[in-house]
DNA sequence: CGGGATCCAGGACGATACTG
DNA sequence: CAGTATCGTCCTGGATCCCG
């Protein structure tokens, strides 16, 4: 059945943070572990980096280390990773559409 | 931020049996409680109706109850639920290409 | 600076029994 | 046949502290 195979790429997208991550290494191609911080305010040091290590055994993201005193790491996607951004980009367009009243709360804040 | 967008069509998708369930609704139009029930071996009734419900209040599933004397309800995809099947699918052809070792874990049976 | 380990709360998921 | 109620478990996500 194919819905398994759309599972398998739902599953590497579960994770409260992963398609913010993936968002801003799409648009910024590549970014330290701080920058990402900076970028998506309420994650915290465990989950960002627990989802960025999901996203890299999923083969979405690279990881590269630069043995520097100060240490340096730089995320980035994948070839795979960047593949898979027209189908997000596909849902995007599908869920702006959104004809009925649905539900959505947006916050105040 | 764009990413809100996909994030609001993922948490649509998100739930161990939302896309399966999406699936045989697309491929077989209308189905019967008892239907989805067979086909989707795993499920208990108790999950099957909180992830339909879910579908139903998020606008992607129709519910029709037929009043009769054994009670009858079918679900269908609605418009708007069709219209994010070829998303769908652009996500499922990302995952059938699947070029790196990857992981995966392909039961013995 | 980047990352690991531990402890803790909440919700998703699941098994079972019951109802109309 | 379709749906509800209850209880228990596991995992996700979060706060905090410690390390190279």
């Amino acid at each position: 059945m194919a819905a398994q195979g759309v599972e398998r790429a739902l599953r590497m997208l579960e994770g409260r943070w992963k398609v913010v991550i993936i968002f801003h290494l799409f648009a910024r191609g590549i970014l330290r572990f701080s920058e990402l911080e900076k970028r998506i305010p309420g994650v915290s040091q465990k989950m960002l980096i627990q989802q960025l290590r999901e996203l890299e055994r999923d083969g979405l993201v690279s990881r590269t280390v630069y043995p520097q005193v100060p240490p340096k790491v730089e995320y980035g996607l994948t070839e795979w990773g960047k593949a898979m951004c027209p189908a997000l980009d596909a849902l995007l367009e599908w869920a702006a559409q959104c004809p009925p009243a649905a539900e959505d709360a947006p916050p105040e804040g």
